[in-house]
RNA sequence: GCGGGAAUAGCUCAGUGGUAGAGCGCAACCUUGCCAAGGUUGAUGUCGCGGGUUCGAGCCCCGUUUCCCGCUCCA
């Protein structure tokens, strides 16, 4: 167990991640705390740099402007949103085999038959209790499917503590040994001002979408945009998860990169399939290697309430495929639902058709803490080199937190001030290193496992020539270049 | 949330009830002549945390936290 934990790949950028400081686990010195992950020194410059790319990949259009909202909104906007009401996991638990199901899921694993039994024994059960027996039979007048009618049970709060107690665990085929349901809401809860008080409640937001919904016409009034346009939003989610799960991949606290497009409503497929394209691109476009990407294309039947398309960019962990970023085309169902609980106008009015409409909207919701760890396992490499490992983080120049490393090939013969001078020269324009220390072989290792691009060497022909030797870290080959053009070199090799 | 495993130096790990260890890394100085390989010296430990058993616990027992794996889950 320990050897195959060792050689997990996980496992293996945990532990370089900590090496090297790009993720520490947060509180260590008071035992962690679950699923809480701090950015080091390396890690805060890869993190900040794939979040300036996708910042540039936006707003650096002429059709998409930026926001920051605050985290902390009315609550208002999590009943519209349906967080309130929706953003939970009923739950039931097999005592005996300790299977786990959510409710309304727990349905598609029963067979009809089966459900047929049920819902007569439902109905026996139900009947002794007036009430309840009223509840269940216009549950049955409303629906009109056996599945709906089975489900509708589960759901009502009234019936469904007793009406699983009914059920048969799929998995080890007990009846009866079903926990009641239980439900989480998934949002932190906090109170606004300093009584604690039920009427006080807000929460972290569990999205940062919403703060671009309720935005959409200040933004579109103040940047005089017309449709189709977008916003563009960084920011921190927090989400109450049941269980945190590999590395960064599932936290309760996480960042999103969040790009809502307001389009026409006969427009929204066009866009849907725009951004799909797009999106990808942006990743292989940063160097993450194509094989290890793909769609999920979310089928129809398992969409969420206010998407009409969905599509999954996932990238292949080690632990499997996962996703990354979800291209949804949410329609009008959130500006259409904060118009009608805010009792605000969220109308567009169109100049050409002369027409007031709410706008469909294509999402665009990337996490930032998962690119920042599908990028970091995709640059991880271990070569074989003279019989020895070289670790490698094989970054995009554009993401890689430290860009050059400037090194005297010996700390003496006046390298070292020839070396000073280049790195001062240079730091005003991007993140460098300098190092003396050590032979000169393994402060170029060191550089590789920190995903340095170039390693530029001051050596016995610098003192003749003024030339320097520029190391690619992925080839290990080097050219010789005069130090004045350096800086136009690098830049160059940057864009 | 359930089941299994793990936790000792920055990292990888040894240490089976009696003095806290190794390799690598790190720091300083010396040495250097292009891919982690020289020398000298040095620093770094609440042995995850809390309790218990014991004359004595890193080691045994109970609890707990965190991470990993597998389930489960991911409006």
């Amino acid at each position: 167990m320990a050897k195959q934990a060792k050689n997990d790949t996980v496992e293996k950028v945990v532990s370089l991640s900590k090496r090297r400081g790009f993720v520490f686990q947060s509180s260590e010195i008071y035992g962690g705390l679950n699923g809480c992950w701090d950015y080091g020194p390396l890690g805060v410059e890869l993190l900040k740099n794939i979040k300036e790319e996708w910042w540039k990949a936006m707003t650096y259009r002429e059709d998409v402007e930026g926001l920051d909202a605050s985290i902390l909104m009315h609550p208002g906007v999590w009943k519209a949103s349906g967080h309130v009401d929706n953003f939970t996991d009923p739950m039931i638990d097999c005592k005996q085999c300790k299977s786990r199901y959510r409710v309304d899921i727990i349905g598609d694993q029963i067979n009809e038959k089966r459900k047929k039994k049920y819902i007569k024994a439902f109905e026996e059960l139900f009947a002794a209790d007036a009430e309840q027996a009223e509840v269940f039979n216009s549950l049955m007048a409303e629906h009109e499917e056996l599945d709906d009618k089975f489900n509708a049970v589960l759901e009502n709060s009234k019936l469904s503590p007793l009406a699983v107690h009914e059920l048969v665990c799929p998995n080890c085929g007990t009846q009866g040994q079903f926990t009641e349901p239980r439900s989480f809401n998934l949002m932190f809860k906090t109170f606004l001002g300093p009584v604690e008080q039920e009427g006080n409640v807000i929460y972290l937001r569990p999205e940062t979408a919403q703060g671009i919904f309720v935005n959409f016409l200040n933004v579109q009034g103040a940047s005089r945009q017309k449709l189709p346009f977008g916003i563009a939003q960084i920011g921190k989610a927090f989400r109450n998860e049941i269980n945190t799960k590999n590395f960064l991949f599932r936290t309760r606290e996480f960042e999103q990169m969040e790009m809502q497009f307001l389009v026409k409503p006969e427009d929204d497929q066009k866009w849907y399939e725009y951004w799909k394209e797009e999106r990808l691109k942006f990743y292989t476009r940063l160097g993450m290697d194509a094989e290890k990407l793909r769609y999920a294309d979310h089928p129809a039947d398992k969409l969420a309430h206010y998407a009409k398309a969905a599509t999954d960019i996932e990238y292949k962990f080690p632990f499997g495929w996962g996703e990354m970023e979800g291209i949804h085309n949410r329609t009008d169902f959130d500006l259409g639902r904060h118009q009608e609980h805010s009792g605000k106008s969220m109308k567009y009015f169109d100049e050409e058709s002369r027409e007031k409409f709410v706008p469909f909207i294509i999402e665009t919701s990337a996490g930032a803490s998962r690119s920042f760890m599908a990028f970091l396992i995709d640059a991880y490499k271990e070569e074989e080199v003279k019989g020895e490992v070289r670790t490698v983080l094989s970054f995009h120049p554009k993401l890689a937190p430290i860009k050059a490393a400037i090194l005297p090939l010996v700390n003496k013969d006046g390298m070292p001030e020839i070396a000073r001078k280049i790195e001062a020269d240079l730091r005003p324009f991007m993140k460098v290193f300098y190092d003396s220390k050590g032979a000169v072989g393994r402060r170029y290792r060191r550089q590789d496992e920190a995903g340095t691009p170039w390693c530029i060497t001051v050596d016995t022909q610098t003192l003749e020539d003024n030339t320097v030797t520029v190391r690619d870290r992925d080839s290990m080959e080097q050219i010789r270049i005069d130090s004045s053009k350096l800086l136009t070199y690098l830049l160059e090799k940057m864009r």
